[in-house]
DNA sequence: CCGGTTAGATTACGGCCATCATCTAAAGCG
DNA sequence: CGCTTTAGATGATGGCCGTAATCTAACCGG
């Protein structure tokens, strides 16, 4: 109850945040209420506006805290990167996982001019020149390779969904682009 | 009111499901209330529940119905398949548009074995194999359509949207895969 | 043509949602 | 050391949700 150091607020901030960033991934912006982000912070709904305006500004935060540790977290090298990312782990975890994936569904139902698409958008660009050569975003390998997480997920259980990663990274393995012969 | 001749109830069990494919793609399955879809399709939300045991229900069958209508309307040739699934007019129309792109984070997040993942892996397959080649499904050029969908609806209105499109489209089109000179 | 069947309308329910007003006690300044 | 500020707890609000019971009237088999 009561008041809590500057210090302790902030951290509670901070945690408001990841959590939010962790749950959104897993279950989607709409299938988490406030309190749930807040009770698994450990504190009540009832603070959540004296830290955010609403809900919409918490996934905005939330969207630019998870591409944030998605650039702290990469691996070294395009062929590391890409093992990872087309990975059973990658595709069972989607609370850790990359949030171009985990976020794109419900940044593109989000209306207009918002922060958290503007958040994505920035953050799409950064991982896209990551994942290119000479500060030239790959745009094609990364639409792969989010769309064969997404097909993975969809048809987790199913050899389907093994197939799917196996192609992507066939595809982008080799030494560049898939090779005719399949 | 009263009841209503059994050709005019199909009819209209029709239409809800229609009608619940085109919004549950446009806002999510949880954006979209029983009472939306049963308003949008003219009726009121109490007779739901004579032709769905549940929304999931209703869910499965919208999947399905999706998958059906695209396999109905797809272009012929994989060239122009790929030009109008990369282009703006698709983009912004999720409505009408591809189910695998529309219904993959929502199946993702659905529990364990449920009607709407095993319509979702089948009509997967499907596309998949529509897009390829001698009856081989093309998994890798899928997820680049898919994932590129998924980030150019989630950037729109930003040129990094555009530039999605464009990107995947030269990395399918040339002759087969992406050519190295990019 | 009559009565049981049934599609759809109306209404109600219990629950959860985002948001906010109010209370509290501790922090941090003077 | 007191006073003000404020993070967080508590609780309420109004609305929407999925589901279901009940009512009504028209279809359709006999």
């Amino acid at each position: 109850m009561g008041r809590v150091s500057q210090a302790q607020a902030t951290q509670n901030r901070e945690r408001i945040v990841s959590t939010a960033a962790r749950l959104f991934r897993e279950r989607g912006v709409a299938g988490v209420s406030v309190a749930d982000v807040m009770a698994e912070a450990g504190l009540t709904h009832g603070g959540f506006y004296k830290h955010f305006a609403s809900k919409e500004a918490l996934v905005a935060e939330a969207v630019a805290r998870a591409f944030l540790d998605q650039a702290e977290h990469l691996p070294d090298g395009r062929a590391a990167l890409i093992e990872q990312y087309l990975s059973a782990e990658h595709r069972d975890h989607p609370g850790q996982g990359c949030p171009s994936a985990g976020f794109g569904a419900d940044v593109s139902r989000s209306s207009g001019d918002n922060g958290a698409r503007s958040a994505y958008t920035k953050g799409v660009e950064g991982f896209a020149t990551h994942l290119g050569a000479g500060g030239e975003p790959d745009l094609a390998a990364l639409s792969m390779m989010v769309g064969a997480l997404m097909l993975a997920r969809a048809t987790a259980g199913t050899d389907l969904s093994d197939r799917v990663l196996a192609a992507a990274k066939a595809a982008l393995s080799p030494a560049e682009g898939p090779a005719g012969a399949a």
